[in-house]
DNA sequence: CTCATTTTGTGCAGACGTTGTACAAATACA
DNA sequence: TGTATTTGTACAACGTCTGCACAAAATGAG
């Protein structure tokens, strides 16, 4: 049985995009694809009918199934309603043959290509080693290998490809502006993914997103992630070279107008501090990569090799006591929290998200960071917003899925 | 006949926002008032039986009128379709017993109160002089005055209350957090004002609305203003002291989690500049505002009375080729320019629309803004954002009146 | 074990907004 | 005067949501 999704899932005729059965199903993924007839029914706050309606429409279409007798099937307590009173409730979940998304993250030294499934589940990854290479075509088609393998082996309907990539992406055409440490000139990325899979009848004509690694990570931290509950979400990361950011705006991933928004690394960190190369001084980018981490350390012999690996081994130093790595630890987590305190003075976040190194450097050395936040934002000084680190490890990967399945949920 | 607004004017059973009678509506209000029933056929996108449909509401609730006969009302040409062959489409306009807004702005030495219907047309406006005093409780005796007038003589219901203040503005319960040159603590604007309208049958227990002026007067430049295009449209003004902001996105406004977001006045404009309240140097605020602009032509002896129109005799004066006052208009244009390009970077707007001072600046010395708006930012130089001054006499007072509107546009 | 209580799913009638079609109305142009 | 063109209206049909009454499935007290 396979899903069918040539009418749209709403009925209603008009512009309605959101009707109770989508919002079921982004519901129920926002769950991480189960959840009961019950939680359902008073998270879309209708009556139990409309959820009747909603939900025989969106099994007919094979994308959900519905447990009558889930106390059978889990083991002991925490079964259906969860022990209450009452007839226990059914058991929603993502159907097995259900579609999936393909999502891709590139990074410098690595391709990840993996399966996702409605409610952020992976069902396959594959992984691959990178050598930074200036051989775009090459690359793409080491992505479009992996993506039809991973495409053919889970032999289920794909629905699209979401892909991450450490650059700047135009919206309107997912070209890819300046990608990052791999002195490339900008691609027309989704054009070049799509055409990799012009072959196989399967995927040939699949709409392909691509966006920012940055912007795709702080949507996946704020769907299944460290940002839930989070109305205005701050996501700031680094990996390698360079600070990236993300916003999530009332559900929604902030883009800009051409999908550049958030380019945080140019902000002000240190007033005064190393010159950057888009001509300021002390920009995030310049005082809170791993590269600035391995200076302060005093550690940055060959600039270009294991960067991020060799940040981390500073970091445990720091938390083994080793004072001039704690030295460094620390004036780095002071940076970070300046130029922090810039971005809540303009975005008023009521969370921050940190990843990658940021995140390892917030849990060794907390208090140069908060610290720094309150003295540089009277902002932070009124509503005190806090900062917790990432909670995916992939997070850049699953917001390449959550991305291709926007189509569905929106 | 007063208007029905007892029951919500969509139909839809469920959680419809977006049905076409609101839809309707709000492409009257964007239009200033008045359109014909096929261009709002057209923006709607949908039949014609639709928009009967719409129409037979909102007319039935007083809301809207529509002219049957055009041709003989206007004024030979520009009449109902336009000139085209085929039956003339019917106009729609507002109806003149539609419901009113009462907008508040209340600025350091004037407060204006005035009276809005829908498509944004000002109606009647009053306005006082203000002197700079620490009594809070006789200011807002004065606008509590000022409403009453204003509703009473506009014999109109009166749906709403907007008041724009120079202040951060909670967005939870209309809390002004440190209102700005007024020697003010904070206080709970929105409840001191409701409280003005409890004696008043007509206002007791109407809607108080608060915002931040230059989140209101970018709301009013998105809406009826310079920005009406735009998609992601950055404002950003100075009126006597500091510099603030306002951000469209997605056509609502960008308030940030608590209603504090665009505090633009501390990005950095000239690094190593002249040091800043907030403890860091050369911010937007202590560059570019008419006091920075007075200090920069040698004029700031006096710092607090006149401020503002003493910086547009600078302006003038540079206009008229003093070279003095030219040399400081460039200077702070350029500082201008520069912090502008920071807040490109991260918000990657598609218009930038200047207003009160900055909007002369633009007109006086143009170049050195655009140039370092260029050379600061790596996204401007990609995409060419436009930068535009504004276009409404009274943005704040325009953008209060559309606060007040939206539940009623929502 | 039985019965009341509680919570949940279903069936059915009704309401409402939207759509498409067919038709009438109102203009410009030949 | 007639044709082409554009616009408003009437009407039937459809799909979604709601509310109500009723049935189903559990717990807990007697």
């Amino acid at each position: 049985m396979t899903p069918d999704l040539s009418t749209p899932i709403s009925g209603t005729p008009g512009n309605d995009s959101a009707n109770n059965a989508t919002r079921l199903l982004t519901a129920l993924h926002r769950r991480g694809g189960t959840a009961t007839r019950a939680e359902l029914t008073a998270e879309l706050d209708c009556g139990r009918s409309a959820i009747s309606y909603a939900l025989a429409d969106l099994v007919e279409r094979g994308l959900v199934t519905v447990d009558e007798h889930p106390q059978q099937a889990a083991t002991g307590a925490m079964a259906g309603t969860g022990g209450g009173r009452g007839r226990p409730s059914h058991l929603v979940s993502v159907a097995p043959t259900s579609p999936i998304v393909i999502a891709v993250h590139l990074r410098v030294d690595t391709l990840d290509v993996s399966a996702f499934e409605l409610g952020g589940t992976m069902l396959r990854i594959e992984r691959e080693a990178v050598e930074p290479s200036p051989d775009v075509e090459m690359t793409m088609h080491r992505i479009g290998r992996l993506v039809r393998l991973v495409a053919e082996e889970s032999r289920r309907p794909c629905i699209g490809v979401g892909v991450s990539l450490p650059s700047p992406v135009r919206a309107t055409d997912g070209y890819a502006l300046a990608p990052r440490h791999m002195n490339w000139p900008g691609i027309p990325a989704r054009d070049l993914v799509a055409a990799e899979l012009a072959d196989v009848p399967a995927l040939c004509g699949l709409p392909v997103h691509v966006g920012n690694d940055a912007n795709l990570a702080a949507l996946a931290e704020h769907v299944h992630g460290a940002g839930k509950e989070a109305r205005n979400m701050l996501f700031v990361t680094t990996e390698h070279i360079g600070i990236g950011g993300g916003l999530i705006s009332s559900g929604r991933l902030f883009t800009g107008a051409s999908g550049y928004a958030m380019e945080v690394g140019h902000t002000t960190a240190n007033p005064g501090g190393e010159p950057c190369r888009c001509g300021a001084r002390g920009c995030l980018e310049t005082e809170a990569d791993p590269r600035a981490l391995l200076r302060a350390a005093g550690r940055l012999d060959t600039p270009t090799t294991g960067l991020e690996y060799r940040a981390r081994v500073v970091l445990s130093d720091a938390a083994a006591g080793d004072p001039v790595a704690r030295e460094a630890a620390d004036t780095v987590s002071g940076r970070v929290g300046a130029g922090l305190a810039v971005l809540v003075n303009l975005l008023d976040p009521d969370r921050i998200v940190l990843g990658g190194l940021l995140a390892r450097l917030l849990a060794v050395a907390p208090e140069p960071l908060s610290n720094a936040l309150h003295e540089g934002s009277f902002l932070e000084r009124a509503v005190a917003v806090p900062v917790v680190a990432a909670a995916l490890p992939a997070p850049a990967l699953v917001g390449a899925a959550e991305l291709a399945l926007t189509p569905l949920l929106a």
